[in-house]
DNA sequence: ACCCCAATGTTGTCAATGACAACTTAAGGT
DNA sequence: ACCTTAAGTTGTCATTGACAACATTGGGGT
C-alpha cells in the first residue's frame, strides 16, 4: 500500500480502482466483514464521502469486486484445465485444483465471491459470470462422466460434491487458524492429494511424500479399477 | 418469537437465555451478521444496556452460543454414530450425514460455530469444545481407516477430506439462494448420496430415486470392490 | 483560446450501533 | 427487616453507512 500524503491534486485521478484495489487488500488481510467505506476512504487521502462517487454503497464496491473476481475466476480455472490437455478427468481435476489455488492466491476475490451477502444482492452482470462460472464446471463434469467416471451419479451430485470438497478445502487453507495450527508444508501436494481423493480414491498415491503418507502395503491388487486418469 | 410488551418485572428473569434464544433466532433467519445487540435488547423490551450485563460484548455472546451449539453438536454426532451400530464405515458415514443434518437442523449453532471471527476469539471452555469435536471426527476416521477404508491415505488427508466435503454441503444447502433455485425435493436421500460419495463412490446406489441417477446401465462388474458397508 | 458543465471530491449531518460509565431497583440470604 | 449485590436503566461517545448540499477542475464544444 502506497499512501501519498495530503493530495497535491484536487481530483485523484483513478479513484474507482484504488478503492477495489485497497479494498481486496483490507479483505485479504481482515476478512470481508472488517471493510469499511470511510477507512478505505483514509487509506487513499479522501474524504469518507469520496467513494460513494463511484460505489452507491457498500454492496456496490463488493459486487463490482466481485465480477472482477469472478471473471479472473473464469480466466484462471479455464486455463488450467487448458493446459491439462484433452483428458476430460484431467481436464476437471485441473479444475479442482484451479478452484483452490485460486481461493489461496486472490483470496479477497475468493471471498468476495463466496460470500452469501453479496451473491444475495448480485447484479445481472454479477449474475451473469456466476452463471458462467457454473457452467464451465458443469459441462467439465459431464465431459468427465461421459469418460467414465462415476456413470451412476446424476451430473447435479457429481458437480454439488465436486464444488463442495473443493470449497470445503478453500475454506479450511483459507483460514488463518486452521492453517497455522496444521503446518502445511507443501501445499500444492495436498491440493492434489485432494482433489485425487474427489476423482479416484482407489488409486495409489503417485508422488509420496513419505511423511504424510502411511506405511507401503499393498503388494499389487486392490485398487483394481486404478489410472482411470 | 413471543414479546411481552413493557415488562411488569424489573428484572427479566432470564435475559441471559433470552438472548441467546433470540440471537439464535435472528442468526437462523437473517446471518450472523446481522446480529445487534441493541436490536436483541428491543426485542426483549430491554434497554440497550442490559445484554451487557451478561456478555461484555458482541463476541461474548456469541462466543457463548457458540460453545453452546458446540455441544450440541458433539452430542448430536456422536448419538447418530451410536445408532449406527458397530461398523466404523456405517458409524462414519453416520457422522457424516449428522453433521450435515446438525447444520440444517440448528442453522444458528452451525453458522456460529463455523464462524471464522467466533473461532479465532475463542476461550478456554470453547477451544475445549472445538477440540472434542475434533477428536471424535479423527478417531472415527481412524477406526474407518482400520476397516479398510482407503488404507493408502494419510489420516490428516482423509479428515481434511472429509470435513471439507460436509462443510462445502452444508455451506451451499445452507445458503438460502443456493437450495431455492436448485428446488431440492429430499434432503436425506441428497445427504446420504453425498457421503456416499465420500465414503464409497465406486458403490453403485442402494435405493434409487429415478429422477436423480442415471440410467441403468453396467450389469454387475466394474464396481468390484463395493458393499464395504 | 475560452467557457461552461458534468464528473469528481468535500463538508456537514443523521440515525444506528457497540462500548462504557454512573446511577437505580429489587430479590434473597442472614 | 435489612442490605448487599446481581440485574437493568439512562446517558454519552466514537465509528460507521448513507445522504444532501456545496466546491473544484478538466475537457469538449464553440
Amino acid at each position: 500500500m502506497t499512501t501519498y500524503g495530503p493530495s497535491l491534486t484536487y481530483h485523484h485521478g483513478n479513484l474507482r480502482k484504488a478503492l477495489l484495489d485497497r479494498a481486496a487488500a483490507v479483505i485479504a488481510e481482515q476478512g470481508i466483514e472488517c471493510l469499511s467505506l470511510r477507512a478505505l476512504a483514509r487509506d487513499l487521502g479522501v474524504s469518507h464521502a469520496a467513494p460513494s462517487r463511484h460505489f452507491t454503497d457498500k454492496a456496490d464496491l463488493l459486487r463490482a469486486l466481485a465480477t472482477e473476481g469472478s471473471d479472473k475466476f473464469i480466466a484462471y480455472v479455464f486455463a488450467a484445465a487448458e493446459a491439462a490437455g484433452d483428458n476430460p478427468l484431467e481436464r476437471y481435476a485441473a479444475m479442482g485444483k484451479a478452484y483452490i489455488r485460486f481461493s489461496l492466491e486472490y483470496p479477497a476475490y475468493y471471498r468476495t465471491i463466496a460470500h452469501p451477502e453479496v451473491v444475495a444482492h448480485a447484479d445481472d452482470e454479477l449474475k451473469a459470470s456466476e452463471k458462467r462460472r457454473s457452467l464451465i464446471i458443469n459441462d467439465a463434469a459431464r465431459a468427465a462422466q461421459a469418460a467414465g467416471w462415476l456413470p451412476d451419479e446424476s451430473i447435479d451430485d457429481i458437480v454439488m460434491f465436486s464444488i463442495a470438497t473443493v470449497r470445503g478445502v478453500s475454506a479450511m487453507l483459507g483460514d488463518p487458524l486452521h492453517s497455522r495450527q496444521s503446518e502445511i508444508r507443501d501445499y500444492e501436494a495436498l491440493i492434489d492429494r485432494m482433489v485425487r481423493l474427489i476423482i479416484d480414491p482407489a488409486a495409489p498415491q503417485k508422488s509420496l511424500n513419505p511423511a504424510t503418507r502411511n506405511d507401503e502395503k499393498q503388494p499389487g491388487g486392490k485398487n483394481n479399477e486404478g489410472d482411470r486418469m
